[in-house]
DNA sequence: GTAACGTGAAAAAACGTTTTCGCAAGAACG
DNA sequence: CGTTCTTGCGAAAACGTTTTTTCACGTTAC
């Protein structure tokens, strides 16, 4: 590793003899109130090229406030959906031209401390929190106080911020009048209220089949410990996932099995697919299963899963679009808002009328 | 949004009664060559406490040329295993008390030029390059000469620079030992050259099989082309999945079909499963499958897929603590060195003697 | 003939730190 | 009583930019 030979604005202006200041502002293509001939600024530019000028953000953003980067802070990166959160809102990123440097918080206190600290610092300005945050109600209580822009991405419907979220209730309305028109009536609930934005579907889930004139037996719910199951063998994802495979098995050895399983999310529905596989019922035929997030996992299995797919590119999009415009005017009120984006119901294999 | 009351280093000067380079070198822990009684540096401590002092990270990096904030850039998260990673690394940084964020580039040329460009810069200390780049031949010959200390991790074994890897082909010889052993002899290939590492694999996968004896006649070798099935309506890893379904059929369709179909990666194996599956075939009754990586995907399967694990936690630890060794003394040549990790051989359903 | 103005650019301040150097005041020493 | 140490700290430079202010030198208007 060479050293760097790093050029400075100092350099060009020895090198085109003129003054430090006149660079700055011909290679910023300042205009207001500043007067410099053709010549100069054509000579300058030239100069800086050939010598391959690379402006040194640090100092750039140390006088002018701004770094021309932002973050996010992914809460959640476990899950199949947060994982690619992260990668989309990058991608969404780069195509507006903007730098987004991605952080993780594993699920620990301190941790969101620290990034507190950074995201507060000059270092970037604005960022997006990407997920739920079940555990951090302290910490999202000093977010509101927070002085640089953000908005919550994938948070839940709580939020009290600028936020971007998937219109859950528009989407359990659609998977369950899906589930209900096939003829089902015994539908049971599966997921783990430690789960991100589990216990807000769930709250979804009995208010609209309540409204269907449907009641959920407390036996038709499954409540999955994802640390039940033997977490010193297995990571959290696996563990969860032969968890969720016991629990689907104990709903469907029921005396009154119900017809079909909401899942809250992939990972469940992936352990309720090979719970039922290995009590030797077939899926769709014996037992319908549905999932909500409609991430990779969801495809590669065998039946396919029918499952409710969040946009999770259109949900970067607007978070990122979002939080452009807070950064160019934080204190326009009109940004305050709440963004929700209609999930998409993709009706694949495991789910037959009865 | 309120105003940022950011509180700085003259502040606590002020208050103190004491000039700000006697607050740095209290704040800061100097001792070489510092002198400052006690009751002072105990004064200055508390006040910037109670004022909530921040130091400015721009300030410092500007003055001190460091940020002690690293990078990683990954060049291909589409995949199970490179998602997983981005996230490992970070994890691995945070349990250092370094700050590590990631960003990523989608396999395009611009993207990468933008990238280096950053991280020449004095934005972070070091960085993190994760993952295979195939097309990336010219970006790799500049990032020779970067100014910053970087490592490669799983990159491939190739890559001349610090790197963390898989042991490849010590895992190549433990999985096909394997099926070799349970008297598979007819063991197709299947992966696609466009997938990180795959080619490389390739390369072993032939090299070892001739060393025990056996051929690979060209009909068990299966090249998936991940942009081959309906690109316009599928994602790229939908669409590699339902390529290699195919692939997979007519790998087990022939005259003289395999009996074992190695596949190069997880997303190859997941799909080669449903093949069999579709085909009303058994696995591993039928046809015995393996998968390289061992990532989410291979337990969340009916059967679950016998595979080699790459320890993504130990890559991603090595890579942190070589990194942060080269940041430290940037010149040790005892540094620039080649750090391989043994993969492990998971054995779960899909094989089967034969 | 001088004030006003226009043009092109340089000088200097500023951003918030870290670091080097220097210096006052008392203590110790001869 | 002068010299030399020690202790404790402050002044100022420096990092590489951006931004504000100033300035020199013509030209035009009155």
């Amino acid at each position: 590793m060479s050293r760097n030979p790093a050029v400075g604005i100092r350099d060009i202006a020895e090198a085109a003899g003129v003054s430090i200041s006149t660079v700055s502002k011909i290679l910023n293509k300042k205009t207001e109130g500043v007067r410099i001939s053709d010549e100069t600024r054509q000579r300058v530019i030239e100069i800086a090229q050939r010598l391959g000028y690379q402006p040194n953000p640090i100092a750039t953003a140390l006088r002018s406030n701004r770094t021309g980067i932002i973050s996010a802070v992914n809460l959640n990166p476990g899950g199949w959906f947060m994982g690619r959160l992260g990668v989309e809102v990058q991608l969404a990123a780069q195509k507006r031209g903007v730098e987004l440097f991605v952080s993780t918080v594993n699920n620990r206190a301190e941790s969101v401390e620290a990034h507190l600290t950074i995201l507060q610092g000059q270092l970037f300005d604005g960022f997006l929190l990407l997920g739920d945050m079940p555990s951090y109600r302290d910490a999202a209580r000093k977010w509101k106080n927070l002085y640089k822009p953000y908005v919550s991405v994938a948070g839940g419907a709580g939020i009290q911020a600028p936020m971007v979220h998937t219109d859950e209730a528009c989407g359990m309305k659609l998977i369950l009048d899906y589930l209900i028109g096939l003829g089902h009536q015994k539908i049971a609930f599966m997921g783990s209220p430690a789960w991100p934005l589990v216990p807000e579907r769930f709250q979804l889930f009995r208010e609209y089949l309540t409204k269907r004139g449907l009641c959920i037996p407390d036996n038709y719910v499954s409540v999955v410990d994802r640390f039940s199951y033997q977490p010193e063998k297995f990571d959290a994802l696996e563990g969860l996932h032969r968890a969720a495979i016991q629990h689907a098995k104990s709903l469907l050895q029921q005396a009154n099995p119900p017809t079909a399983i909401f899942c809250a999310a992939d990972a469940f529905a992936l352990g309720a697919l090979k719970g039922a596989l290995q009590l030797g019922l077939a899926v769709p035929q014996d037992v319908s299963i549905t999932s909500f997030d409609g991430t990779d996992g969801t495809f590669a299995c065998q039946p396919e899963l029918t499952t409710l797919r969040r946009p999770i590119k259109k949900v970067a999009a607007e978070a990122i679009d979002l939080l452009l415009a807070l950064i160019d005017s934080p204190d326009d009120l009109a940004l305050q808002k709440r963004i929700l984006v209609e999930p998409e119901l993709i009706v694949r294999d495991s789910c037959t009328p009865i």
